[in-house]
DNA sequence: CACCCCATAATTTGATCATATTCTGATCGT
DNA sequence: ACGATCAGAATATGATCAAATTATGGGGTG
């Protein structure tokens, strides 16, 4: 049983499943990053502790302990003034995360390729044909879930804790704006190189599956810098 | 001003200054993440809540939010049954922090080479001056703290927040190890590209500094391979 | 006379602590 | 060797205190 980075994050979309007695704090953890990845929290939007406790209906301790997490991964801001908020990125930010996310998934693809099961494989497709469906029924929500499960479930194959943790921690930065991305443009013209990385796994080329990954990224991340720069006219 | 991630962890490496009543959870975070980076604690040491209130004479719930952000960073490792300790790495991490630093703090070596002022490259050679004098001396956790400076300090020059929050968190986690290996091969093997580097950004070269840094990280973590190597041995 | 600015009050929000409860690991007895 | 009991440690709550933002009102100005 392999109890890596990746894994948990797919594991934990999911509410379901005999969950023992998970901590208070845990399941506001879960909650509140599932809000900031799938776009229910707008970039610049204040997050209070005090909201959160009534909205969650826990106490103060574990919400704040969740809030303190997202903050260290980036996916929460603190204002300095004992402020937190969902971070708005500039167009620097950007460069950063293109970057970033191109040389840590390139990896993360290429290992996950070389160490793929014809199962693992299987399991992307079929999660690759609900983000096929998702996107001619032009559901964003679908669309979110199922992009970010594709490349978490990759991330859990190529057994890399600390790279898989890397690439969950930049999701969770461009999180809000790809949503805000999808509200723009809809889910039609959005990228999708999953199939030709699938294809090349099938093949077992390793190379060609980054390959694949890589445009994927890329092509997703100029989808967001585009946006962005639209949204400041 | 720029309060970006780099810089605040070069400010808050001294703890003098006119701190504005900085929060309790803060101070403790700081100084428990000292610990960790510069080897007052080992691999496998657990970390108890209750030790850290009566060692820092805080509250629980300050203590335990320093805990979870540094859990959140890879700092600490949550052991599934409450308990809270220091990772240990394993051949693979290794692995993983070896491709992840090149990646990153290599393009921060570019960037902060292509804006580095005069004024910022006297003060890298400044730090590596001191870093000399603790490799001669012998002086380990002085050699810990400037190497760490430098690195730090290139990444508040780079100006790019987001690669140096990751560049800071893959150092939170081979840290540990770090101290491990001047305590058996003593500071004098040390690797210390960092003339090259400087020469490099005073020629005006960013390429070459990039190169020099590339190089200073490869001769680092392949120590730290080296000697994890024996230790299983 | 209406509008803007600044000082001050009120309220919301965050920070910390002390305490009760639950869970884990280990010891001891059978 | 197996199972109940016990100490210790973590989780979670609510109360209390401090800080910051927002609301308010008086005085001055166009």
């Amino acid at each position: 049983m392999n109890n890596n980075a990746a894994n948990w994050a797919v594991n934990k979309l999911s509410t379901d499943g005999p969950t023992p007695a998970l901590p208070v704090h845990e399941l506001v953890y879960r909650q509140l990053r599932a809000h900031i990845l799938f776009g229910e929290l707008a970039p610049g939007q204040p997050v209070t502790i005090q909201g959160l406790t009534e909205m969650m209906g826990a106490g103060m301790t574990p919400v704040r302990e969740a809030i303190r997490r997202l903050v260290a991964e980036g996916a929460l801001e603190a204002s300095g003034n004992r402020r937190v908020g969902v971070p708005m990125l500039s167009p620097g930010n950007v460069d950063e995360l293109i970057h970033a996310r191109q040389a840590i998934e390139t990896e993360l693809a290429l290992r996950a390729a070389t160490r793929a099961t014809p199962e693992n494989i299987a399991g992307l497709a079929a999660i690759d044909a609900r983000l096929d469906a998702a996107i001619t029924s032009g559901n964003v929500r679908a669309y979110l879930e199922e992009n970010y499960l594709f490349h978490a479930s990759l991330y859990a194959i190529a057994d890399a804790p600390i790279l898989s943790a890397i690439a969950d921690g930049l999701w969770l930065r461009f999180g809000p704006s790809l949503r805000m991305v999808c509200g723009r443009i809809g889910t039609q013209n959005l990228p999708d190189q999953h199939k030709e990385a699938i294809e090349a796994m099938r093949a077992g080329d390793a190379e060609a599956a980054a390959s694949a990954m890589r445009d994927d990224v890329i092509q997703g991340m100029e989808q967001v810098r585009q946006a962005l720069s639209e949204s400041i006219v």
